[in-house]
DNA sequence: ATAATTGCAAAAGCTTTGCATGGCC
DNA sequence: GGCCATGCAAAGCTTTTGCAATTAT
């Protein structure tokens, strides 16, 4: 993901194109591991010292608005940053904190069909997660 | 859920019968839907009006610990608690933040045979939890 | 030009901590 | 009596907010 698909993306979402949010994003996929607010802080002082909080939040939020971003939720309750935005699930290993993507779709497949066939009562489902956890292995 | 059974729950566990615990674990029954630490110390407060936020929090931290409780992580990282002991899934109201839980063993089955079938590679499974999101009806 | 974005600092919101006091076993 | 739990208040941590100054279009 280079500067000019950035710029194009934000551009496609009526984004104006800022340093600030070119170096978030980067930021995002360079550090690959589902990111927190935190993280994208310190790795962008590095270069840009002078980023505040206040406003990689406000674009992490903005992001997310104009889906850019998924917000990932965790067992501590500290928001992480996706940018995988096909329909995923995750894998969080409880003693690295690391989140791997999981998608298959012949998952979401049996799913679906499982809710099909047991029709749950007063509920009208938009969305199915699984959050598996255990340990990565090396 | 009577004051004899709760006692009965914190000796087998080891701890302390205290009226805090008690109306703590009394609370989170008579609220029923998954509270916040934030709502079961409104609901105490109004019998027990000295009790203390860093008491409340103390002691759900220990229930949960001693597998008293389960603490359930949400959207907007807000912990919630749930007395419900068996393993069970969740089911996400987006628009009153009600939490219903979901048990079904046809369904535990079905992602086990899956995950059995799929063998992830470099992960260790502990765990399988589905979250469903979408909207109770009326 | 003008409307959106940034930086800064303050504050909010949930949760944790330390310590003296009090209560349970 | 001894140890554990409680209350209180302070502090921690992540995130949000308000506003003046700056920047993108």
């Amino acid at each position: 993901m280079n500067t000019k698909e950035i710029t194009d993306k934000l551009t496609e979402k009526g984004l104006r194109v800022t340093p600030q949010r070119i170096a978030i994003f980067e930021a995002i996929f360079k550090l690959d591991n589902h990111p927190t607010a935190e993280n994208i802080i310190e790795y962008i002082k590095r270069k840009h010292p002078n980023i505040s909080t206040g406003t990689v939040y406000k674009v992490l939020d903005s992001f997310v608005e104009n889906h850019l971003l998924k917000k990932v939720k965790t067992e501590n309750g500290i928001m992480r940053y996706d940018p995988l935005l096909s329909k995923h699930h995750h894998l969080y290993c409880i003693e690295t904190n690391k989140i791997v993507d999981y998608e298959d779709s012949e998952l979401d497949e049996l799913l679906l069909n499982y809710f099909k066939k047991k029709k749950i009562k007063n509920f009208k489902i938009q969305d199915i997660n699984l959050q598996v956890t255990g340990i990565v292995k090396n």
